[in-house]
DNA sequence: CAGTATTTGTCCGTATGTATC
DNA sequence: GGATACATACGGACAAATACT
Protein backbone atom coordinates (compact mmCIF):
# COMPACT_ATOMS: atom_id res chain seq x y z
CA UNK A 1 0.00 0.00 0.00
CA UNK A 2 2.65 2.30 0.77
CA UNK A 3 6.11 2.10 -1.08
CA UNK A 4 9.39 3.47 1.00
CA UNK A 5 10.50 7.19 1.00
CA UNK A 6 13.92 8.45 1.11
CA UNK A 7 14.55 12.19 2.10
CA UNK A 8 14.87 14.22 -1.28
CA UNK A 9 17.98 16.83 -0.29
CA UNK A 10 17.14 20.54 -0.87
CA UNK A 11 19.76 20.59 -3.33
CA UNK A 12 18.45 17.74 -5.28
CA UNK A 13 14.76 19.22 -6.20
CA UNK A 14 17.19 22.81 -7.07
CA UNK A 15 18.43 20.56 -9.72
CA UNK A 16 15.82 18.31 -11.01
CA UNK A 17 14.03 22.20 -11.60
CA UNK A 18 17.13 23.47 -13.57
CA UNK A 19 17.58 19.67 -15.71
CA UNK A 20 13.73 20.22 -16.17
CA UNK A 21 14.19 23.52 -18.04
CA UNK A 22 17.46 22.40 -19.45
CA UNK A 23 15.75 19.33 -20.97
CA UNK A 24 12.45 21.00 -21.62
CA UNK A 25 14.42 23.70 -23.72
CA UNK A 26 13.48 26.56 -21.57
CA UNK A 27 17.15 26.67 -21.03
CA UNK A 28 18.83 26.08 -24.74
CA UNK A 29 23.02 25.77 -24.89
CA UNK A 30 24.39 29.57 -24.44
CA UNK A 31 21.97 30.69 -22.46
CA UNK A 32 22.69 31.79 -18.73
CA UNK A 33 21.17 30.89 -15.44
CA UNK A 34 20.14 33.31 -13.48
CA UNK A 35 22.89 34.48 -10.90
CA UNK A 36 23.09 32.60 -7.62
CA UNK A 37 21.45 35.31 -5.62
CA UNK A 38 18.96 35.38 -7.49
CA UNK A 39 18.48 31.38 -7.77
CA UNK A 40 18.35 31.77 -4.04
CA UNK A 41 15.39 34.10 -4.21
CA UNK A 42 13.47 32.03 -6.65
CA UNK A 43 13.92 28.80 -4.83
CA UNK A 44 13.87 30.02 -1.68
CA UNK A 45 16.89 28.57 -0.40
CA UNK A 46 20.05 29.25 1.07
CA UNK A 47 23.43 29.87 -1.52
CA UNK A 48 25.08 26.98 -0.11
CA UNK A 49 22.49 25.13 -1.50
CA UNK A 50 22.02 26.96 -4.82
CA UNK A 51 25.99 26.44 -5.15
CA UNK A 52 25.83 22.57 -4.27
CA UNK A 53 23.28 21.89 -7.04
CA UNK A 54 25.02 23.87 -9.87
CA UNK A 55 28.48 21.94 -8.43
CA UNK A 56 26.40 19.33 -9.65
CA UNK A 57 25.23 20.46 -12.99
CA UNK A 58 28.53 21.82 -13.74
CA UNK A 59 30.20 18.19 -12.92
CA UNK A 60 27.64 16.90 -15.20
CA UNK A 61 28.77 18.84 -18.13
CA UNK A 62 25.33 20.98 -18.00
CA UNK A 63 26.55 24.17 -16.90
CA UNK A 64 30.05 26.49 -16.56
CA UNK A 65 30.42 28.59 -14.18
CA UNK A 66 32.67 31.47 -13.77
CA UNK A 67 34.02 33.68 -11.39
CA UNK A 68 32.46 37.46 -11.95
CA UNK A 69 30.47 36.63 -14.85
CA UNK A 70 27.41 38.76 -14.00
CA UNK A 71 25.03 37.39 -17.09
CA UNK A 72 25.22 34.04 -14.66
CA UNK A 73 26.26 30.37 -14.89
CA UNK A 74 26.32 29.53 -18.74
CA UNK A 75 24.33 26.25 -20.38
CA UNK A 76 26.83 24.36 -22.23
CA UNK A 77 25.59 22.10 -25.32
CA UNK A 78 25.58 18.14 -24.18
CA UNK A 79 28.67 16.37 -24.77
CA UNK A 80 30.17 13.07 -24.04
CA UNK A 81 32.51 13.88 -22.14
CA UNK A 82 30.33 12.74 -18.52
CA UNK A 83 29.59 9.38 -20.34
CA UNK A 84 33.13 8.91 -20.90
CA UNK A 85 33.85 9.85 -17.41
CA UNK A 86 31.08 7.77 -15.87
CA UNK A 87 32.07 4.53 -18.16
CA UNK A 88 35.94 5.11 -17.03
CA UNK A 89 35.11 4.71 -13.75
CA UNK A 90 33.02 1.69 -14.24
CA UNK A 91 35.90 -0.10 -16.12
CA UNK A 92 38.39 0.80 -13.71
CA UNK A 93 36.45 0.40 -10.64
CA UNK A 94 34.34 -2.76 -11.32
CA UNK A 95 37.80 -5.00 -10.97
CA UNK A 96 37.54 -6.49 -14.54
CA UNK A 97 40.09 -9.03 -15.64
CA UNK A 98 42.10 -7.62 -18.81
CA UNK A 99 40.26 -10.83 -20.46
CA UNK A 100 37.14 -8.93 -20.43
CA UNK A 101 38.59 -5.82 -21.43
CA UNK A 102 40.45 -7.44 -24.48
CA UNK A 103 37.44 -9.47 -25.61
CA UNK A 104 35.05 -6.23 -25.45
CA UNK A 105 37.37 -4.03 -27.31
CA UNK A 106 37.80 -6.69 -30.22
CA UNK A 107 34.06 -7.27 -30.55
CA UNK A 108 34.16 -3.11 -30.46
CA UNK A 109 36.67 -2.20 -33.03
CA UNK A 110 35.21 -5.50 -35.28
CA UNK A 111 32.22 -3.70 -35.32
CA UNK A 112 33.83 -0.34 -35.83
CA UNK A 113 36.19 -1.06 -38.55
CA UNK A 114 33.14 -3.26 -40.24
CA UNK A 115 31.36 0.15 -40.29
CA UNK A 116 33.61 2.20 -40.92
CA UNK A 117 34.93 0.36 -44.10
CA UNK A 118 31.09 0.90 -45.36
CA UNK A 119 30.48 4.32 -44.00
CA UNK A 120 33.89 6.33 -44.02
CA UNK A 121 33.89 9.62 -46.48
CA UNK A 122 37.22 10.75 -48.41
CA UNK A 123 38.37 13.16 -45.85
CA UNK A 124 37.56 10.37 -43.15
CA UNK A 125 40.26 8.08 -45.15
CA UNK A 126 42.63 10.77 -45.68
CA UNK A 127 43.07 10.85 -41.81
CA UNK A 128 43.72 7.46 -40.92
CA UNK A 129 45.87 6.76 -44.10
CA UNK A 130 47.72 11.02 -42.31
CA UNK A 131 48.00 9.08 -38.99
CA UNK A 132 49.20 5.71 -40.11
CA UNK A 133 52.41 7.91 -42.48
CA UNK A 134 52.86 9.52 -38.73
CA UNK A 135 53.29 6.30 -37.33
CA UNK A 136 55.47 5.30 -40.48
CA UNK A 137 58.22 8.33 -40.19
CA UNK A 138 57.66 8.24 -36.55
CA UNK A 139 61.51 8.11 -34.78
CA UNK A 140 60.94 7.78 -30.90
CA UNK A 141 58.25 5.30 -29.29
CA UNK A 142 56.27 7.80 -27.93
CA UNK A 143 55.68 9.70 -31.51
CA UNK A 144 54.95 6.48 -33.14
CA UNK A 145 52.20 5.55 -30.00
CA UNK A 146 50.64 8.86 -30.34
CA UNK A 147 49.89 8.37 -34.05
CA UNK A 148 48.57 4.84 -32.94
CA UNK A 149 46.20 6.31 -30.64
CA UNK A 150 45.10 8.79 -33.64
CA UNK A 151 44.35 5.85 -35.69
CA UNK A 152 42.41 4.04 -34.03
CA UNK A 153 40.40 7.72 -32.88
CA UNK A 154 39.85 8.25 -36.58
CA UNK A 155 38.99 4.81 -37.23
CA UNK A 156 36.43 5.16 -34.40
CA UNK A 157 34.83 8.44 -35.71
CA UNK A 158 34.30 6.98 -39.03
CA UNK A 159 31.53 5.05 -37.67
CA UNK A 160 29.76 8.50 -36.07
CA UNK A 161 28.63 6.70 -33.40
CA UNK A 162 28.92 8.15 -30.56
CA UNK A 163 28.85 4.92 -27.90
CA UNK A 164 32.12 3.34 -30.46
CA UNK A 165 34.14 6.61 -30.03
CA UNK A 166 33.60 6.55 -26.63
CA UNK A 167 33.76 3.20 -25.43
CA UNK A 168 36.59 2.65 -27.91
CA UNK A 169 38.98 5.30 -26.41
CA UNK A 170 37.63 4.18 -22.57
CA UNK A 171 38.52 0.94 -23.15
CA UNK A 172 41.77 1.31 -24.63
CA UNK A 173 42.87 3.58 -22.28
CA UNK A 174 42.16 1.43 -19.42
CA UNK A 175 43.81 -1.55 -21.37
CA UNK A 176 46.88 0.28 -22.06
CA UNK A 177 46.99 1.36 -18.01
CA UNK A 178 46.88 -2.41 -17.14
CA UNK A 179 49.63 -3.44 -19.14
CA UNK A 180 51.54 -0.68 -19.30
CA UNK A 181 54.08 -2.58 -16.83
CA UNK A 182 54.74 -5.12 -19.58
CA UNK A 183 55.37 -2.38 -22.34
CA UNK A 184 57.72 -0.09 -20.42
CA UNK A 185 60.00 -3.27 -20.03
CA UNK A 186 59.54 -4.73 -23.62
CA UNK A 187 62.86 -5.36 -25.17
CA UNK A 188 61.65 -5.92 -28.82
CA UNK A 189 60.27 -2.73 -28.82
CA UNK A 190 61.43 -2.51 -32.52
CA UNK A 191 59.53 -5.67 -33.64
CA UNK A 192 56.74 -4.52 -31.90
CA UNK A 193 56.82 -1.37 -34.46
CA UNK A 194 56.93 -2.90 -37.49
CA UNK A 195 54.29 -5.64 -36.86
CA UNK A 196 51.89 -2.92 -35.87
CA UNK A 197 52.42 -0.95 -39.40
CA UNK A 198 52.42 -4.16 -41.16
CA UNK A 199 48.71 -4.51 -39.64
CA UNK A 200 47.37 -1.15 -40.10
CA UNK A 201 48.50 -1.13 -43.39
CA UNK A 202 46.89 -4.00 -44.33
CA UNK A 203 43.59 -2.63 -42.63
CA UNK A 204 43.78 0.60 -44.64
CA UNK A 205 43.60 -0.94 -47.32
CA UNK A 206 40.99 -3.49 -46.46
CA UNK A 207 39.11 0.34 -45.48
CA UNK A 208 39.98 1.53 -48.69
CA UNK A 209 38.52 -1.13 -50.77
CA UNK A 210 35.06 -1.21 -48.45
CA UNK A 211 35.75 -4.36 -47.70
CA UNK A 212 34.27 -4.74 -43.88
CA UNK A 213 34.42 -8.38 -43.19
CA UNK A 214 37.77 -8.12 -43.95
CA UNK A 215 39.28 -5.05 -42.24
CA UNK A 216 36.67 -6.59 -38.91
CA UNK A 217 38.71 -9.81 -39.32
CA UNK A 218 42.13 -8.28 -39.69
CA UNK A 219 41.31 -6.01 -36.59
CA UNK A 220 40.37 -8.66 -34.27
CA UNK A 221 43.65 -10.60 -35.48
CA UNK A 222 45.50 -7.80 -34.91
CA UNK A 223 44.51 -7.10 -31.35
CA UNK A 224 44.40 -10.88 -30.61
CA UNK A 225 48.32 -11.17 -31.99
CA UNK A 226 49.83 -8.40 -29.94
CA UNK A 227 47.76 -8.72 -26.25
CA UNK A 228 47.38 -12.18 -25.84
CA UNK A 229 50.48 -13.00 -24.52
CA UNK A 230 49.89 -10.81 -21.93
CA UNK A 231 47.04 -12.94 -20.88
CA UNK A 232 46.72 -16.24 -18.68
CA UNK A 233 46.98 -19.00 -20.93
CA UNK A 234 43.24 -20.43 -19.83
CA UNK A 235 41.28 -16.88 -20.29
CA UNK A 236 42.87 -16.77 -24.05
CA UNK A 237 40.08 -19.26 -24.91
CA UNK A 238 37.61 -16.62 -24.51
CA UNK A 239 38.96 -14.74 -27.02
CA UNK A 240 39.46 -17.50 -29.77
CA UNK A 241 35.26 -17.42 -30.69
CA UNK A 242 35.88 -13.78 -31.90
CA UNK A 243 38.85 -14.51 -34.51
CA UNK A 244 36.52 -16.96 -36.97
CA UNK A 245 35.06 -15.62 -40.08
CA UNK B 1 54.82 25.73 -26.45
CA UNK B 2 52.24 26.69 -23.89
CA UNK B 3 48.75 25.56 -23.41
CA UNK B 4 45.92 27.16 -21.96
CA UNK B 5 45.39 26.55 -18.35
CA UNK B 6 42.09 26.85 -16.71
CA UNK B 7 41.56 27.97 -12.88
CA UNK B 8 41.40 24.96 -10.79
CA UNK B 9 38.99 25.52 -8.12
CA UNK B 10 39.28 23.95 -4.54
CA UNK B 11 36.55 21.29 -4.31
CA UNK B 12 37.70 20.06 -7.51
CA UNK B 13 40.90 19.21 -6.41
CA UNK B 14 39.28 17.64 -3.04
CA UNK B 15 37.45 15.72 -5.37
CA UNK B 16 40.33 14.87 -7.67
CA UNK B 17 41.88 13.41 -4.51
CA UNK B 18 39.36 11.29 -3.22
CA UNK B 19 38.30 9.93 -6.47
CA UNK B 20 42.34 8.55 -6.97
CA UNK B 21 42.27 7.36 -3.41
CA UNK B 22 38.83 5.50 -4.46
CA UNK B 23 40.57 4.24 -7.70
CA UNK B 24 44.09 3.49 -5.79
CA UNK B 25 41.91 1.05 -3.92
CA UNK B 26 42.45 2.86 -0.55
CA UNK B 27 38.87 3.74 -0.23
CA UNK B 28 37.45 0.09 -1.33
CA UNK B 29 33.50 0.23 -1.51
CA UNK B 30 31.94 -0.34 1.85
CA UNK B 31 34.75 1.74 3.87
CA UNK B 32 34.18 5.12 4.96
CA UNK B 33 35.64 8.35 4.45
CA UNK B 34 36.43 10.91 7.58
CA UNK B 35 33.83 12.99 8.67
CA UNK B 36 33.26 16.92 6.77
CA UNK B 37 34.92 18.06 9.63
CA UNK B 38 37.83 15.62 9.65
CA UNK B 39 37.80 16.40 5.77
CA UNK B 40 37.95 20.36 5.92
CA UNK B 41 41.43 19.80 8.47
CA UNK B 42 43.28 17.07 6.58
CA UNK B 43 42.64 19.62 2.83
CA UNK B 44 42.35 22.80 4.37
CA UNK B 45 39.59 23.72 3.42
CA UNK B 46 36.45 25.26 4.89
CA UNK B 47 33.57 23.49 5.22
CA UNK B 48 31.24 24.85 2.33
CA UNK B 49 34.31 23.20 -0.07
CA UNK B 50 34.43 19.96 1.31
CA UNK B 51 30.46 20.32 1.07
CA UNK B 52 30.74 20.98 -2.78
CA UNK B 53 33.43 18.25 -3.43
CA UNK B 54 30.99 15.96 -1.69
CA UNK B 55 27.72 16.57 -3.27
CA UNK B 56 29.76 16.09 -6.70
CA UNK B 57 30.94 12.58 -5.88
CA UNK B 58 27.81 11.78 -4.63
CA UNK B 59 26.22 12.55 -8.06
CA UNK B 60 28.86 10.68 -9.84
CA UNK B 61 27.42 7.85 -7.80
CA UNK B 62 30.64 7.25 -6.04
CA UNK B 63 29.58 8.39 -2.33
CA UNK B 64 26.47 8.59 0.15
CA UNK B 65 26.14 10.66 3.00
CA UNK B 66 23.46 10.42 5.62
CA UNK B 67 22.90 13.02 8.44
CA UNK B 68 23.99 11.97 11.68
CA UNK B 69 26.24 8.77 10.53
CA UNK B 70 28.97 8.94 12.61
CA UNK B 71 31.01 6.97 10.13
CA UNK B 72 31.16 9.21 7.82
CA UNK B 73 30.55 8.90 4.22
CA UNK B 74 30.07 5.55 2.93
CA UNK B 75 31.99 4.70 -0.14
CA UNK B 76 29.65 2.83 -3.12
CA UNK B 77 30.78 0.14 -5.54
CA UNK B 78 31.00 1.14 -8.89
CA UNK B 79 27.80 0.95 -10.50
CA UNK B 80 25.90 1.94 -13.43
CA UNK B 81 23.45 4.27 -12.82
CA UNK B 82 25.80 7.32 -13.63
CA UNK B 83 26.04 5.70 -17.20
CA UNK B 84 22.55 5.44 -17.96
CA UNK B 85 22.04 8.95 -16.74
CA UNK B 86 24.94 10.28 -19.09
CA UNK B 87 23.53 8.56 -22.06
CA UNK B 88 19.97 9.05 -21.71
CA UNK B 89 21.05 13.12 -21.16
CA UNK B 90 23.07 12.54 -24.68
CA UNK B 91 19.76 11.35 -26.00
CA UNK B 92 17.34 13.37 -25.00
CA UNK B 93 19.18 16.50 -26.05
CA UNK B 94 19.42 14.90 -29.19
CA UNK B 95 22.83 15.30 -29.36
CA UNK B 96 22.85 11.49 -30.20
CA UNK B 97 20.11 9.51 -32.40
CA UNK B 98 17.98 6.72 -31.92
CA UNK B 99 19.61 5.46 -35.20
CA UNK B 100 23.52 5.44 -33.01
CA UNK B 101 21.84 3.61 -29.98
CA UNK B 102 20.65 0.84 -32.25
CA UNK B 103 23.73 0.50 -33.73
CA UNK B 104 25.45 -0.37 -31.09
CA UNK B 105 22.78 -2.33 -29.40
CA UNK B 106 22.80 -4.50 -32.23
CA UNK B 107 26.55 -4.72 -32.63
CA UNK B 108 26.81 -5.27 -28.81
CA UNK B 109 23.77 -8.04 -28.81
CA UNK B 110 25.02 -9.48 -31.97
CA UNK B 111 28.39 -10.18 -30.60
CA UNK B 112 27.37 -10.70 -27.34
CA UNK B 113 24.84 -13.90 -28.83
CA UNK B 114 27.74 -14.88 -30.50
CA UNK B 115 29.75 -15.32 -27.31
CA UNK B 116 26.78 -17.16 -25.13
CA UNK B 117 26.70 -19.44 -28.07
CA UNK B 118 30.18 -20.61 -27.80
CA UNK B 119 30.83 -20.14 -24.19
CA UNK B 120 27.56 -21.06 -22.21
CA UNK B 121 26.94 -23.42 -18.83
CA UNK B 122 24.08 -25.79 -19.26
CA UNK B 123 22.43 -23.60 -15.91
CA UNK B 124 23.20 -20.74 -17.95
CA UNK B 125 21.08 -22.00 -21.05
CA UNK B 126 18.31 -23.28 -18.13
CA UNK B 127 17.74 -19.73 -17.19
CA UNK B 128 17.35 -18.26 -20.96
CA UNK B 129 15.36 -21.16 -21.68
CA UNK B 130 12.95 -20.69 -18.42
CA UNK B 131 12.62 -16.98 -19.34
CA UNK B 132 11.28 -17.81 -22.74
CA UNK B 133 8.60 -20.02 -21.07
CA UNK B 134 7.94 -17.31 -18.62
CA UNK B 135 7.11 -15.33 -21.82
CA UNK B 136 5.27 -17.88 -23.48
CA UNK B 137 2.85 -18.36 -20.67
CA UNK B 138 2.41 -14.59 -20.10
CA UNK B 139 -0.53 -13.16 -19.99
CA UNK B 140 -0.71 -9.39 -20.01
CA UNK B 141 2.16 -7.06 -21.53
CA UNK B 142 4.29 -6.14 -18.29
CA UNK B 143 4.59 -9.48 -17.18
CA UNK B 144 5.75 -10.44 -20.65
CA UNK B 145 7.85 -7.30 -21.36
CA UNK B 146 9.98 -8.23 -17.79
CA UNK B 147 10.09 -11.83 -19.18
CA UNK B 148 12.40 -10.52 -21.87
CA UNK B 149 14.42 -8.31 -20.30
CA UNK B 150 15.44 -11.31 -18.55
CA UNK B 151 15.89 -13.10 -21.58
CA UNK B 152 18.29 -10.79 -22.78
CA UNK B 153 20.05 -10.60 -19.62
CA UNK B 154 20.55 -13.87 -19.04
CA UNK B 155 21.88 -14.21 -22.61
CA UNK B 156 24.21 -11.16 -21.90
CA UNK B 157 25.33 -12.70 -18.04
CA UNK B 158 26.33 -16.23 -20.39
CA UNK B 159 28.82 -13.90 -21.90
CA UNK B 160 30.66 -13.83 -18.23
CA UNK B 161 31.85 -10.27 -20.00
CA UNK B 162 30.87 -7.36 -17.35
CA UNK B 163 31.15 -4.58 -19.92
CA UNK B 164 29.33 -6.59 -22.39
CA UNK B 165 26.43 -7.15 -19.44
CA UNK B 166 25.99 -3.50 -18.29
CA UNK B 167 26.52 -2.08 -21.74
CA UNK B 168 23.40 -4.18 -22.57
CA UNK B 169 21.69 -3.41 -19.64
CA UNK B 170 21.95 0.37 -20.33
CA UNK B 171 21.31 0.65 -23.51
CA UNK B 172 18.32 -1.08 -23.98
CA UNK B 173 16.97 1.19 -21.41
CA UNK B 174 18.00 4.28 -22.96
CA UNK B 175 16.08 2.81 -26.23
CA UNK B 176 13.26 1.83 -24.36
CA UNK B 177 12.50 5.22 -22.26
CA UNK B 178 12.97 6.89 -26.13
CA UNK B 179 10.32 4.64 -27.60
CA UNK B 180 7.97 3.71 -24.69
CA UNK B 181 5.48 6.76 -26.17
CA UNK B 182 5.42 4.97 -29.32
CA UNK B 183 4.91 1.55 -27.54
CA UNK B 184 2.15 2.76 -25.21
CA UNK B 185 -0.14 3.18 -28.02
CA UNK B 186 0.70 0.16 -30.39
CA UNK B 187 -2.70 -1.36 -31.69
CA UNK B 188 -0.47 -4.68 -33.08
CA UNK B 189 0.73 -5.60 -29.35
CA UNK B 190 -0.25 -9.15 -29.84
CA UNK B 191 1.97 -9.72 -33.52
CA UNK B 192 4.53 -7.65 -32.07
CA UNK B 193 4.19 -10.29 -28.84
CA UNK B 194 4.06 -13.47 -31.26
CA UNK B 195 6.86 -12.19 -33.44
CA UNK B 196 9.59 -11.53 -30.50
CA UNK B 197 8.36 -15.24 -29.38
CA UNK B 198 9.15 -16.50 -32.75
CA UNK B 199 12.60 -14.79 -32.62
CA UNK B 200 12.93 -15.67 -29.19
CA UNK B 201 12.45 -19.94 -29.98
CA UNK B 202 14.65 -19.17 -33.30
CA UNK B 203 17.36 -18.11 -31.38
CA UNK B 204 17.47 -20.03 -28.31
CA UNK B 205 18.06 -22.91 -30.65
CA UNK B 206 20.75 -21.49 -32.16
CA UNK B 207 22.35 -21.22 -28.74
CA UNK B 208 21.40 -24.75 -27.78
CA UNK B 209 22.94 -26.22 -31.08
CA UNK B 210 25.85 -23.98 -30.14
CA UNK B 211 26.28 -22.18 -33.96
CA UNK B 212 27.22 -18.89 -32.87
CA UNK B 213 26.98 -17.05 -36.45
CA UNK B 214 23.24 -17.94 -36.57
CA UNK B 215 22.73 -16.35 -33.24
CA UNK B 216 24.35 -13.57 -33.92
CA UNK B 217 22.61 -12.99 -37.09
CA UNK B 218 19.27 -13.47 -35.87
CA UNK B 219 19.45 -11.58 -32.99
CA UNK B 220 20.77 -8.57 -35.11
CA UNK B 221 17.77 -9.17 -37.90
CA UNK B 222 15.44 -9.18 -34.60
CA UNK B 223 16.36 -6.13 -33.81
CA UNK B 224 16.33 -4.34 -37.32
CA UNK B 225 12.98 -6.02 -37.61
CA UNK B 226 11.34 -4.78 -34.37
CA UNK B 227 13.02 -1.18 -33.88
CA UNK B 228 13.82 0.05 -37.99
CA UNK B 229 10.48 1.38 -37.87
CA UNK B 230 10.88 3.95 -35.33
CA UNK B 231 13.72 5.35 -37.62
CA UNK B 232 13.33 7.93 -40.02
CA UNK B 233 14.15 6.72 -43.50
CA UNK B 234 17.37 7.98 -43.67
CA UNK B 235 19.13 6.75 -40.80
CA UNK B 236 18.54 2.74 -41.51
CA UNK B 237 20.89 2.79 -44.13
CA UNK B 238 23.30 2.94 -41.44
CA UNK B 239 21.81 -0.33 -39.52
CA UNK B 240 22.00 -2.64 -42.49
CA UNK B 241 25.76 -3.04 -42.81
CA UNK B 242 25.00 -5.04 -39.53
CA UNK B 243 23.10 -7.51 -40.83
CA UNK B 244 25.47 -9.00 -43.05
CA UNK B 245 26.79 -12.55 -42.45
C1' DC C 1 41.45 52.72 -21.05
C1' DA C 2 40.16 52.96 -16.33
C1' DG C 3 36.51 52.68 -12.75
C1' DT C 4 32.70 50.65 -10.85
C1' DA C 5 29.40 47.43 -9.81
C1' DT C 6 28.22 42.76 -9.67
C1' DT C 7 29.26 37.96 -9.30
C1' DT C 8 31.63 33.96 -7.96
C1' DG C 9 34.85 31.49 -4.74
C1' DT C 10 35.75 30.68 -0.18
C1' DC C 11 35.42 31.18 4.61
C1' DC C 12 33.16 31.30 9.31
C1' DG C 13 29.42 30.88 12.67
C1' DT C 14 24.96 28.88 14.06
C1' DA C 15 20.67 26.31 14.48
C1' DT C 16 18.25 21.95 13.65
C1' DG C 17 17.15 17.24 12.71
C1' DT C 18 19.24 12.64 12.80
C1' DA C 19 21.89 8.28 13.38
C1' DT C 20 24.82 5.66 16.38
C1' DC C 21 26.51 4.08 20.80
C1' DG D 1 16.33 6.87 26.83
C1' DG D 2 20.27 10.01 26.81
C1' DA D 3 24.61 11.75 25.12
C1' DT D 4 27.42 12.53 21.37
C1' DA D 5 28.80 13.45 16.87
C1' DC D 6 27.13 14.05 12.46
C1' DA D 7 25.00 16.08 8.15
C1' DT D 8 21.80 19.56 6.54
C1' DA D 9 20.72 24.15 5.82
C1' DC D 10 20.91 28.85 6.88
C1' DG D 11 23.07 33.69 7.03
C1' DG D 12 26.82 36.87 6.85
C1' DA D 13 31.39 38.19 5.35
C1' DC D 14 35.54 39.21 2.39
C1' DA D 15 38.68 38.80 -1.65
C1' DA D 16 39.36 37.82 -6.43
C1' DA D 17 37.52 37.94 -10.99
C1' DT D 18 34.70 39.58 -14.58
C1' DA D 19 31.66 42.53 -17.45
C1' DC D 20 29.89 46.93 -18.48
C1' DT D 21 29.91 51.85 -18.54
Amino acid sequence: MFSPVSPVRAYERVVEQIEAAVFGGQLPPGSHLPSERDLMTQFGVSRSTVREALRVLQSNGMIQSRAGDPRGPLVLAASPVALHKSMTRLARTSSMSLGELLQFRMLLEGSAYLLAAQLHTASQLAEISAALDTMTTATDYTAFSDADVAFHDAVARATQNTMIIVCSTVVRGVVLDLIEDHLAHATDRQALMTRYLKHHTEVLEALRARNGSLASQLARRALYDSYASYLPEADRAMLTPLLEN
